[in-house]
DNA sequence: TCATCACCTGGAGA
DNA sequence: ATCTCCAGGTGAT
């Protein structure tokens, strides 16, 4: 169990994992699921209709991770940039809805669709004196209409929300079973979704799922492996990745990274689009 | 199995 | 102003 002070609230807000969270004054305030939180570094005063701990992960045994994944100066210097960084342990279904809504757009983007389904399918909440909306229940998303749904500015995405959420509330998808799964398995299952490929499953299997050895391989991780790992992974070009070289890479750099590689990925990525100065939330 | 291409939308840069 | 291009990808052909 990780001390409450090594974990930088800003920095793992910003790191592309979470997109529900607004900054007023010195808290965070976001929404993980049916759970308001607020975090506030200093002092360490976290308020939460939800379990903090769980979240950010305070479970895991980050000395013991951090040696695991430092076997290059690479992975040590993203670390040392970013120490506070850590992974969160989201809700899988808002974290499985968030990438699905992912694809082929920014971070703001993102951000902006998530919120206006929550106003228009979410309860709305009051947490210290803040209100505001929790995201959609299974129920009520599975049960949206395309009209409502592009109303959201989802786009071409509606549909595939529409499904996704369907396909939980008809327990096709049952998130405490893909828990309890392998990570091979759980892809899978995911990938079974219409609008769901290799890189939103890694990452809904990274962030809410535990499968610590899932490595989204998106725009900047190849741009990172390419710039950094040339060497180390063959075949590696700023081409868009194809199903099974995407999986063939994945198998080489959880045989380099091992078993804690998502956790890489994350001060990796956070390293790189910080180096190219790009916005987060 | 692989290469192309289209796809909603919003913001940035020419 | 208007256009083009791109953004944490994926599905169809």
């Amino acid at each position: 169990m990780q001390k409450t002070d090594s974990i930088n609230v800003e920095t793992t807000v910003n790191s592309g994992q979470v997109f529900l969270w607004n900054k007023i004054g010195e808290q965070w305030i976001g929404i993980d699921g049916q759970d308001i939180m607020i975090l506030r570094q200093k002092p360490y005063n976290l308020k939460s209709s939800g379990n903090i701990d769980n979240f950010l992960r305070k479970d895991d045994d980050l000395e013991k991770i951090l040696k695991n994944i430092s076997i290059d100066s690479t992975v040590r210097g993203a670390i040392k940039q970013s120490p506070g960084l850590r992974l969160i342990r989201q809700d899988p279904f808002q974290c499985y809805i968030s990438f699905v809504c992912s694809s082929n757009s920014s971070i703001q983007n993102i951000k902006s669709m998530l919120e206006n389904l929550c106003r228009k399918f979410g309860i709305k909440k009051e947490l210290g004196g803040y209100q505001l909306y929790t995201f959609p229940k299974v129920e009520t998303l599975a049960n949206a209409t395309m009209k409502e749904l592009l109303d959201c500015r989802l786009g071409f995405r509606a549909k595939y929300v529409k499904e996704a959420a369907k396909a939980v509330y008809s327990n096709k998808i049952n998130f405490k079973d893909l828990r309890k799964s392998n990570y091979q398995e759980a892809v899978r299952s995911l990938k079974s979704i219409l609008g769901i490929g290799n890189k939103i499953a890694d990452c809904i299997a990274l962030f809410s799922l535990d499968k610590l050895e899932a490595f989204p391989i998106d725009r900047w991780t190849q741009r990172i492996l390419l710039k950094y790992y040339k060497d180390s992974f063959c075949d590696i070009s700023e081409k868009p990745l194809t199903e099974k070289k995407y999986e063939k890479l994945h198998d080489d750099i959880v045989k380099y990274f091992g078993p804690y590689a998502g956790y890489s990925q994350q001060f990796l990525f956070k390293m790189e689009r910080d180096l190219n100065k790009k916005s987060w939330l």
